[in-house]
DNA sequence: TGCAATTAGTTGCAATAGCATCCTATTGAA
DNA sequence: TTCAATAGGATGCTATTGCAACTAATTGCA
């Protein structure tokens, strides 16, 4: 009912809630905006980085986008599934798995494209491109601090 | 291998990426410090909004946190299966429970907000009070741009 | 050269989360 | 008053994700 959200003394604000919430919410968006592509939410990320750079290994997916190797594997498997990706062993290395776009994958890109893009509309707004950038900015570094290694 | 994650020309670097990837990596690490006490990433946060306010009930909880409500009654369920939550049918409408704290979750309360302070401290390094302050801000814009009705 | 260690990828399992649907209690209009 | 509509909550199912453990291929050292 109230507007706001959480904020008082006992609960110190955070942006742990807001990254989930922000997270949940646009799950939800763009796997309604992909339906129809039968793309979920789970692997529009690697079917874009796939069309940014082929062929790829499921290991360098991995790393580009910091998911473990296991839910890689699944991803890339319903894409194939749904015909948009191909695999293909490494010549030079059999345990690497070379993946590139089909025909199809090459369609259906810059609806996927363009869905992604209807989604940052959506959640911009009210955002000026100095604040967008800032936010980015901000983001990174909060990644960073995530995933870099204890110097222990 | 290399040290940037996305930037380039047909990759428009966008928020949603490192939204999920911040998100995954904080439940990580959320999950890891709360093991010990048997709360699981997705179970915190309504123990710390029961915390906060009690008694409350499962829609509230639902509409605060904007998390679907079936999510909802199962972490509950399980916050009440560890003994850290009390279920209580609502004498003035039978249709509501009335949500508490028990003793030991009295108890774990304030671990899990240290555990919590501690995630959030290593993810904030190398970011002002400002900038977190604005952090916050646009993460409050872009989750009240997903979350608000269409005026369509 | 041969075998242990490493590496890429897969499989099984469990946790989180949402949707569709159902159940029960309450409300409200005829 | 009665019964349909509404509301809170529960259940079944599915999708996403990560960890542990596994397989198969390659590498490197004795």
């Amino acid at each position: 009912m109230s507007e706001h959200w959480q904020r008082n003394d006992k609960e110190a604000e955070s942006h742990g809630q807001y990254i989930s919430a922000i997270n949940r919410h646009m799950q939800i968006l763009i796997s309604a905006e992909l339906a129809p592509y039968r793309i979920g939410s789970g692997q529009y990320i690697f079917l874009m980085a796939i069309a940014f750079q082929q062929p790829i290994t499921q290991k360098a997916l991995s790393e580009k986008l910091l998911i473990d190797k296991t839910t890689t594997a699944k991803a890339i498997a319903k894409l194939e599934a749904e015909g948009y990706v191909r695999r293909e062993a490494d010549p030079a290395d059999n345990r690497y798995h070379l993946l590139y776009l089909t025909d199809l994958g090459r369609e259906v890109v810059p609806h996927v494209q363009e869905a992604l893009a209807r989604v940052k509309n959506k959640t911009r707004k009210d955002i000026t491109d100095e604040e967008y950038g800032l936010l980015i900015s901000l983001l990174k570094i909060v990644l960073r601090n995530l995933t870099e290694q204890e110097k222990t």
